[in-house]
DNA sequence: TATGGACCCTGTAGCCACTACAGGGTCAAG
DNA sequence: CTTGACCCTGTAGTGGCTACAGGGTCCATA
């Protein structure tokens, strides 16, 4: 193993990647297949790791993985990504807020079927009566 | 076929749930095998119906299945079933208001790497400087 | 009677983003 | 020389559908 190379293991534990989530991010193109050591264990560089930082940050951030694939190739090509990113930055955004409005719709409809009446008092159950359609 | 009874697709339509996730109900046990006609086409009455909508409903308040398939069993228990039904829908809303949350916390986050500098200048990719991790 | 089209059937594979095995191999410490 | 931590490949499973492929049924029209 090279100076400075690391193992799998390594790796998962700079970045708060799971191995599995590694090794499937190889497979499927998004990191660089490494170089093996005599045992044939993966050996991993600082590209690497710079490269799986910038996924699992862009992962935290909600991209999917097509976005990040897109944002790594924008943002290899140091000439004029920068509103390509933008966009699908702003995109990302306003998917984020779509979702949260839902959410938010959601919580409200919720709460109007639980009722907020958090003393354990059993509340004969309208739940089931706003569940079902049909008179019975 | 019966009177009253009707085929997958007018199912579908009454519900507004699509042909195949009705079947896909069907297998996974979730709505009950209907009756048959000659030519083998599926043919249900007002009960899958009404079974029906109830899990559409629930779905759409964003109840699991797992979740869904407790709810029918206990609101098919007509003695205190209320109590538990309670409980997994306080769950449910305790889990959207933590996903809420977190979606905000993540749109902040997203927020502060887009700007809010909504006119269409070039920002000079603050969002790449903010995903990588090493200074190069 | 033939034919077209709308509908239905079964079964399987694909989607996303992992996660969890099974069944082995490697390597360093004791 | 054995133990145990780590690594390897490959496959199957998760949730909740969705999309075929390759047929069958039913009804109306020509």
């Amino acid at each position: 193993m090279k100076a400075g190379a690391i193992k799998i293991g390594e790796l998962a534990r700079a970045t708060g990647t799971k191995v599995e989530t590694i090794r499937f991010y190889e497979k499927i193109g998004l990191l660089a297949e490494p170089s093996r050591t005599e045992g044939n264990y993966r050996a991993y560089g600082p590209a690497h790791l710079g490269r799986l930082s910038f996924i699992r940050r862009s992962r935290d951030l909600g991209f999917s993985l097509d976005q990040v694939r897109a944002l790594l190739s924008l943002s290899d090509d140091r000439n004029q990504p920068c509103d390509a990113i933008d966009l699908i930055a702003r995109e990302h955004l306003r998917a984020v807020d779509a979702k949260i409005a839902d959410l938010m719709a959601l919580k409200q409809e919720l709460q109007s079927i639980v009722g907020q009446s958090h003393s354990g008092s059993v509340s004969t159950c309208r739940i089931v009566e706003a569940l079902e359609p049909l008179p019975h």
